[in-house]
DNA sequence: CACCAATGGGGTAATTTGGGTT
DNA sequence: ATTGTCCAAATTACCCCATTGG
């Protein structure tokens, strides 16, 4: 139940693990002061969790999801209520996804009105107002910042939905890891 | 909502868990006299906390939050109150913060030659003297001590207010704990 | 005084890191 | 600009037993 509490100082080697480096650019990094570090008595470098994050957003660099504090925020619009169980168990099962549920059109775009979710992943066939419309109008708002997955049993809807605006398509059944490894790069995540 | 009044004395495990070290090098460092300790008749290690801080000081190694006496002084410009108490009321809760606030650009500048802060969060849009001239001005005194956060709902001021010294930018709407993260780097605690 | 869980010490081996190199 | 390899040194892991503090 408590909190996993991110780690708050890193290593030269743990840093160049989670970015995927060598560890000899990670101190390269630190030398130019790109990187903020002290050292400890005997010369290790240690990097605090909040400089490595102000390297990250300066170089725009996708933060690996364990540097993350507080949890994504993910609505799923679907009408089959069991796709939308076995959505949400697995991300939330991921850790770190706040997931919440909608199951039409119009509950879709008041609820992402409301809670701007980072991410929705959208069935395109849901009853009232279907998945092209709610696309087209959330991403119509200049100031929207939620990435949209698109998801629908007939591939034939791809071309249509990515001219809505969807940032993805992918056809049902569902694979569960690509449709993750879509959305950590709509996050922005590593 | 009392100080916790800090602790005076600790153990080597407690000033492990303080550095996010191993116990055993903080009994290499006591061992190699780099910190000073006393030893209790059985042989376990005391750190007074006058000797962790002496210790941190000279190794340029940054403060635990817990350790740190007194508050940090933060002043809040910012000419929408909402807005003010909103931050003001977040710092204040983390507990070590004391906040004061300007509302125009004239009283902002005033303020921080008088108390001198270590942190000052700047709107940039104010009345009277914007954000950019009072973060240059500021920046302009070579005894300057102050780290700025500098905060706007337009993005495109972000390169302007960089140039002119500001240490960070933010947009509004604003991440708190984002903003919280980016103040613990100036302010040089863990 | 004895009991007990958690913590701390000391030894040594294993791992990680920095720095000079390529 | 990043990476590979070497070596010495710093840090950490693991062991068992003693101290601490209730």
């Amino acid at each position: 139940m408590s909190s996993p509490k991110t780690k708050s100082i890193f290593t030269t080697h743990e840093v160049s693990h989670l970015l995927h480096v060598n560890p000899r650019s990670v101190i390269n990094w630190i030398e130019q002061s790109l990187l903020a570090s002290y050292r400890t008595p005997g010369g290790h470098r240690r990097i605090r969790r909040e400089d490595l994050l102000a390297f990250l957003r300066k170089h725009q660099i996708p933060t690996p999801a364990t540097l993350v504090e507080g949890k994504f925020l993910v609505l799923i619009v679907e009408d089959e209520e069991e796709i939308t169980k076995i959505l949400k168990t697995f991300l939330e099962r991921q850790g770190g996804y706040d997931v919440r549920t909608a199951s039409d059109g119009i509950s879709a775009l008041i609820e992402v009105g409301r809670i701007k979710p980072q991410l929705l992943i959208l069935d395109i066939m849901i009853p009232g107002v279907d998945g092209v419309e709610v696309c087209r109008r959330i991403k119509a708002d200049p100031g929207n910042t939620t990435a949209i997955i698109a998801i629908s049993g007939l591939p034939d809807w791809e071309k249509k939905i990515l001219q809505a605006g969807a940032d993805a398509f992918m056809a049902k059944p569902l694979d569960l890891e690509k449709l993750y490894s879509e959305a950590k790069r709509f996050l922005r995540i590593l």
